[in-house]
DNA sequence: ATGAAAGCGCTAACAA
DNA sequence: TTGTTAGCGCTTTCAT
């Protein structure tokens, strides 16, 4: 057995109180005090039971976070952006996979809260009432990332995904190319892709082009792969807008399968700017998102709910751009 | 404020040692009175509070994870597995980055202890003697997980990092190969490189071949395409082994830039088997691990532990494979 | 089959 | 500046 404040206490000659006082710097102790609780605190090399003081206090130090898959190559950065920031305030997190399951984000919620974590970090591909609905009942400070909400009822950390696309037709454009066509999911990341997607028709029909929409059936690579295959006649397209940068990968390789050239033939942008856009031949320009920022900044977030400090919007909006590389550019050297 | 234990019994006008008994089936209670009790608790919506168990019952559902770093993709898989075990188990984990510096891995092993984790899963690039005394402090039940104990002190899960290498100069040999380099670093992932690289000499020289080391900074991408790019004189080598798949697509690109044909000039081989593999062109052979397996069986032989299951060996050695794919293979279609 | 009561190790009034 | 004393919400003997 290890031992606890008390035995601490025996061992200073004072109360348990006051060794919780140096503990906690929460009142001011007598220097000879202090000193002598420290002397015995490494003595026994006492460790405080965090359990213990979060029964006492009612304050755990820990927060939950709730995505749909680490695995994911960007979901990983973020979750290191929100541990480095929960570190620096002091948090551990609890990570939780969803797969992006309505009922099991829901039952998530509910255990993070029997665990009595301070504060919650989500993220989901769609937001529906029924998160809505459990995030009122857990009465927990929520911060949401890469998760929109709509209606701007729960905090939340994003970008502008319509705008994102929109900067990316117009990029295509100014590259000379007239036949621009988006290639994403329409089961998987409903609201996300869909916020891409509206971005790049109201930009496509507004320069007075043709959308052409490829669907696939998933957002990894070898759906991306089967759909460029089956559903494209690459002659009609002289660019593409990928969801994600796995899918632009993978029509990448889809055209060079076909014999085209990129960028030669045609233009390849991607979206996310994970690492796989630097490790493709040619490099993948993409619409770069901030992925550790995404967590750093949610976190942050987070800690100023937990400590009441004031926050100027509800509703933060990340910057994006579009970082450059060979798939997009001609005349290489 | 939400209901307690002590609601709950009143509403089902009994003991809170019965509602106790139904919440944790711990004792027979009788059909109708736990149908009481069962009503008052969905009536209050009442749901246990994890911290005041962990408390009373000195059993917190928590196992620590204390990773170098989750934003790496193989880091991130792993992770998926222990998390997907431990649900399936009724445990939670905490998530910690150490970026494998000892003094962080030394201080979290601590904190971990503080929140009362029931085990620990834990990955480092080497195992030094301050781990194993921090360790044995720690008094907690503790699994490696791609962290090689030479002297199986504690428990773990690798795989023979030695043997794959050897098996990879083999599979190169086959296909003809006679000069054959190895390309890692000597500095940050020094055990598990080390093991590889040994492997590799060893295959070598006992086939009666030179050694050739290419040594890079670190095992990322940028390190890999510049230590080929200045080390190697690509004329002297006819295959090379990279020390992860990352370094590997390094050196694929490295030898197209320099006009080298992948495979007909230059076979080339990976360790790990990423995704990034996939994505390559060529597709990269690799030597797979199984990535997730790393993370679920530790975590299984995690709750072994935590369970007082019997456990027939303390280091448990998962199979490894070469997965071939376009960059070792000839004459593709 | 059920209840009473004593902790688990700490924080936080309230006194002194 | 320090000590005393209640809890925090639960599990777990020990009785009944």
């Amino acid at each position: 057995m290890s031992a606890t404040i008390y035995d601490v206490a025996r061992e200073a000659g004072v109360s348990m109180a006051t060794v919780s006082r140096v503990l906690n710097d929460t009142a001011v102790v007598k220097e000879e005090t202090k000193k002598r609780v420290q002397d015995a605190i490494a003595k026994l090399s006492y460790r405080p039971n965090a359990v213990a003081r979060g029964l006492a206090s009612k304050k755990t130090k820990t927060v939950g976070v709730i995505v749909p898959d680490v695995s994911a190559a960007f979901m990983a950065e973020v979750v290191r952006g929100i541990e480095d920031v929960a570190r620096m305030y002091n948090y551990h997190i609890i990570l939780c996979n969803s797969d992006g399951m309505l009922q099991r984000e829901i039952d998530l919620v509910g255990t993070m809260w029997e665990k009595q974590v301070d504060g919650l970090v989500f993220m989901s591909p769609a937001l529906l009432p029924e998160h809505i609905q459990t995030f009122e009942e857990a009465q927990l400070p929520i911060v949401l990332c890469r998760t929109d909400d709509p209606e701007r009822r729960i905090p939340s950390v994003n970008i502008d995904n319509a705008c994102a696309s929109r900067d990316a037709v117009a990029f295509l454009r100014e590259r000379g190319a007239s036949r621009i066509a988006f290639i994403g999911d329409r089961t998987g990341d409903q609201t996300l892709t869909g916020l891409r997607r509206e971005g790049y028709e109201e930009a496509v029909l507004r320069a007075g082009l043709v959308p052409v929409f490829i669907d696939t059936a998933a957002g990894d690579y070898a759906s991306g792969l089967l759909a460029v295959r089956t559903q494209l006649s690459i002659e009609t397209v002289d660019a593409l807008i990928a969801a994600n940068d796995e899918l632009a990968i993978a029509a990448l390789h889809a055209c060079q399968d076909a014999g085209k050239r990129v960028p030669d033939d045609i233009l390849i942008i991607g979206f996310d700017n994970t690492k796989l856009t630097q490790m493709a031949r040619p490099a993948l320009t993409t619409i770069a998102q901030p992925m550790y920022d995404y967590g750093a900044v949610a976190m942050r977030f987070l800690t100023k709910l937990l400590r009441d400090e004031p926050v100027d919007t509800y509703s933060v909006v990340l910057p994006h751009h579009i970082a450059e590389a060979a798939s997009t550019r001609f005349h290489l050297a």
